[in-house]
RNA sequence: GGCCCUAUCGUCUAACGGUUAGGACGGAGCCUUUUCAAGGCUUAAAUCAGAGUUCGAUUCUCUGUAGGGUCACCA
């Protein structure tokens, strides 16, 4: 039996796919990756992706949520076709509930007051105490006997629909083909099918997702360092890097390809693929796919990077005076370590940035490069001072044009550099520029401070010796 | 606990019932190099357990075990 022979959907029919989350807080990538396959699966098949808000619980959803949604979705380039508001729609449930009571198939209910805030009266749905089967297009059949559920609650009141009641209703309403949700769903589903044939509404095509897990293998959740999806934004991932990431949790093309573009997901994309297990969501993965798009927006578009890479970094940096002048080269050696955008302010943190443009401050031991590169040679700190006379004397000989690239700076000076000793000299004069154990070659440095803060530099150094 | 779902390297995963069980991330090592990063090469690492079906099981069946989900007047 495939999905289209169960359901009772015409299968020429358009799909409709459907996003509903509920604005009561901020939402993560395992909620995300939901929306990613619904809108992947509906766009393949030319059809229309819906949001729809599920904001029945007033007590709970914000404004502020429901536009952190919009903002994500927007941000991720998850266009929906349609937007609903599930608390627009009261009066449609309130039609319907009175038509289900009018029928029998509800009732309203005395119940004992046992909370603050309870009802004395809510409406039930009354069970017809049945097995249901259903086709779950990742799972096959699923069976529950559905007389545990009991008569559930479907409303507070006519004018309080409840989670079941709102869903089946606006799903059939909106013309909803396929329900693709989370895995936390399919024990929701047996309960929606009831209603679904209580109202006469054709039963949607069912596929259930594996849940997202946080590392310690439970479902994500914001305790257990789930971002909002807003985050990444904030810390300038790349959108491009998140849909790949998401799609690829519980889905593969069978194929080894591994960087999708959106349209090729669209067409690559499909539910037959879905894993059944649930998976971890790992950062360290999404990070390295973030790099790859990052490093290919900055060899596609520079200047457009360069404008957001340091967007993210201080006035101290880019009011610098000498900032537009090595923006381009400090961009260069920075973009060789960065995973995403943001990482950039990090490092301005940590220090990592000031070099560039101020005098470092260091030890005058840092000078001294390690025994390995000494290869046997006896360096001293009145050694490392010779070299530093040596190479700032070669640097002031130096014509102007040879500072304009790293290249010509390296062919000057490193015969200088062999004729003392390669090791020693490049590293005492590259801690003398960047006062870094890690950082740009000499080379590059120098070209970047030119003749004059580069002799400043090395004067410094000579006169910590 | 009841019900439901799931089970391949640490992680994400591939493999018409027949493969030296493949790839990616991460790890390790080597090369390159003045440091770091990047890059190149190499490498370690898995079919939950036990029965059954079969010439043959990661793949099908059953049992066990483990993990997860769900049991609201939340969604």
């Amino acid at each position: 039996m495939n999905s289209a022979q169960q359901s009772n959907l015409s299968n020429t029919q358009k799909v409709v796919a459907r996003f509903a989350p509920s604005p009561t807080g901020t939402l993560h990538a395992g909620n995300y990756r939901t929306a990613v396959f619904s809108y992947l699966y509906a766009k393949k098949y030319s059809g229309e992706f819906i949001l729809r808000i599920e904001d029945t619980d007033k007590a709970r959803s914000t404004k502020e949520y429901e536009e952190n949604i919009m903002e994500s979705l927007s941000w991720l380039d998850l266009p929906f076709d349609t937007i609903y508001r599930q608390s627009e729609n009261v009066e449609r449930h309130k039609e319907v509930l009175v038509k289900l009571i009018a029928e029998g198939k509800a009732y309203i209910s005395k119940e004992e007051v046992r909370e603050e805030g309870q009802r004395a009266e809510v409406i039930r749905f009354k069970n017809p105490n049945k097995v249901v089967t259903f086709f779950d297009v990742v799972r096959g059949n699923i069976s529950f006997d559905t007389t545990e559920l009991k008569d559930f609650v479907i409303a507070r009141s006519l004018e309080e629909p409840l989670f079941h009641l709102a869903v089946v209703v606006d799903d059939f309403d909106e013309g909803i083909t396929h329900v693709i949700r989370g895995e936390d769903h399919i024990s929701n589903t047996p309960r929606q099918i009831l209603i679904g044939e209580a109202i006469g509404a054709p039963i949607p095509i069912y596929a259930h997702l594996p849940l997202v897990l946080a590392p310690d293998r439970t479902k994500l959740s914001k305790r257990k360092g789930a971002r909002p999806m807003t985050d990444y934004k904030k810390d300038g991932y790349e959108p491009e890097a998140l849909i790949n990431y998401m799609a690829l949790i519980g889905w593969n093309p069978g194929t080894e390809q591994e960087f999708f573009t959106k349209d090729e997901l669209i067409s690559e994309f499909n539910l037959a693929r879905v894993q059944k297990s649930s998976a971890n969501f790992d950062e360290v993965k999404l990070l390295s796919i973030n790099r790859h798009y990052l490093l290919k927006k900055y060899l596609e578009k520079p200047e457009e990077l360069m404008e957001r890479l340091w967007s993210f970094a201080s006035a101290d940096i880019t009011k610098h005076s000498n900032f537009e002048s090595r923006k381009e080269v400090v961009t260069k050696n920075v973009m060789e370590r960065l995973s995403y955008i943001g990482e950039i302010k990090k490092m301005e943190e940590t220090g990592e940035l000031a070099f560039y443009f101020e005098q470092p401050s260091y030890m005058a031991e840092l000078l001294l490069c390690s025994e390995k590169m000494r290869k046997g040679v006896n360096i001293t700190l009145q050694t490392v001072k010779e070299y530093l006379v040596g190479i700032q004397k070669e640097i002031e000989g130096m014509d102007d044009k040879l500072f304009t690239n790293a290249e010509s700076v390296k062919a000057t000076l490193m015969p200088f550099a062999d004729s003392l000793h390669r090791g020693g000299v490049l590293w005492a004069t590259r801690i003398a520029l960047s006062g870094k154990e890690k950082s740009p070659d000499p080379f590059t440095l120098i070209s970047l401070f030119g003749k004059e803060e580069s002799v400043k530099r090395l004067q410094h150094a000579q006169n910590l010796l």
